[in-house]
DNA sequence: ACCTAAGCGGACGACGCCCTCCACTTATCC
DNA sequence: GGATAAGTGGAGGGCGTCGTCCGCTTAGGT
């Protein structure tokens, strides 16, 4: 650690390959979700398949690449509920552009949902985006407008909910996840709440599945 | 056509062979949901893949046959929530125990929500689910129990939502799948409904994926 | 007991995906 | 413009699943 060096010394074709081999990621993992051959990905971006494992030695490494924009748009809208002066809203809103997030890319869910063990600064982030969530359920809860008995397991439901839901709709991914999660921050709110069974012990760390 | 012979005339090593192959296919399916290799299932049934193919050409055929007894479960739990002198509680019983029967068999889900385009027999039982399910919700609604928007749609979005969770909770599905029936029948209660977004053009036939 | 057709099993070719190896190309530095 | 190391592409070996083919076994009738 501490060459200084590591990547930032990519011949330029090499570099401009390495962004073709993204954007075509992208566009693959959005439409058919994580599970297409790396070869798609490779014809895709005009490139060899050689090519495209040079710059990624696994799929995951890609995955993280890909994504790693989405986390941090991801982060930001977390900041922002954050920062909102009604604690309900913030969640509300928070919940709603991620699983909105779900709708616009099927990728993004089964790596927002998977944990890569190898992935020191992944990890790091997540952590974060579970505190954050944290700070964001206690005061949503102290605000008296969420239920005292949501649990972080929750937000891991509903979010493994959407991404079944956006992937199984075909067409109708957008409307259907809307609904749905409607239904889910009705059921949410303080209001009229009723007592519950108990919440699974499910963490953002504790689901994961590459496919 | 109209041979009358059909297959009533297997022999019976035949007959009992047939038996190992869907007891095998039960539990593989259950284990392991749908996607099994056939290979799998033979050897758990102790018998070659020709056999296995010989009695079930298709991978839909087997299946179907597998579940012929959890469909009629199935209906039988409609039937009872129909004859419920409360509209309310047949409504949610059944829906608990539809969702409880995901829990205990990660392959049933799949079958239920799969259309065979070939399967004329399950296509009728279909139709008939869907004649029960509407029922019991004009009933539900009618007692002022069901919320009014509520959708047929809507449990198709259970279903999926409950068929995820089951799939990744691994251990926890009991438990996550009870929270999150849950709040999806909170939610679905007329009491202190607010407006919701359209409901998604989704059907039971609809909705088809095949592993 | 014996005949015959139904039944059986495992080997096998096809397919699709993964990932690596190596001979060829090309950017970059002088 | 030439040396050289970085970069590239496609062929190919490995693996796992599918579904079929064919020679052997055995049930069941006589």
């Amino acid at each position: 650690m501490g060459e200084g060096s590591s990547r930032i010394e990519l011949r330029a074709d090499a570099r401009h390959n390495r962004e073709l081999i993204l954007r075509a990621a992208r566009e693959a993992f959005a439409a058919r979700g994580l599970d297409v051959p790396m070869a798609a990905i490779a014809r895709r971006a005009g490139l060899g398949v050689a090519t495209l494992y040079r710059r990624f030695p696994t799929r995951e490494s890609l995955v993280m690449e890909v994504f790693a924009d989405q986390f941090a748009e991801c982060f930001s809208v977390l900041d922002d509920a954050l920062t909102d002066p009604d604690p309900w809203r913030g969640f509300r809103t928070a919940v709603e552009k991620v699983c909105a997030m779900q709708v616009a890319d099927r990728g993004f869910t089964a790596a927002f949902l998977t944990a890569f063990p190898g992935a020191i600064d992944y990890e790091r982030r997540r952590v974060e985006a579970e505190r954050a969530l944290a700070e964001l359920t206690r005061r949503a809860k102290e605000a008296g407008r969420l239920r005292p008995d949501f649990e972080h397991a929750d937000l891991v439901l509903m979010l493994l909910a959407n991404n079944a839901v956006v992937a199984e709709a075909g067409e109708a991914a957008p409307v259907a996840s809307q609904r749905l999660v409607a239904y889910f921050l009705h059921s949410f709110r303080a209001e009229g709440a009723a007592s519950l069974p108990p919440a699974p012990p499910l963490s953002l760390h504790h689901v994961h599945r590459i496919p």
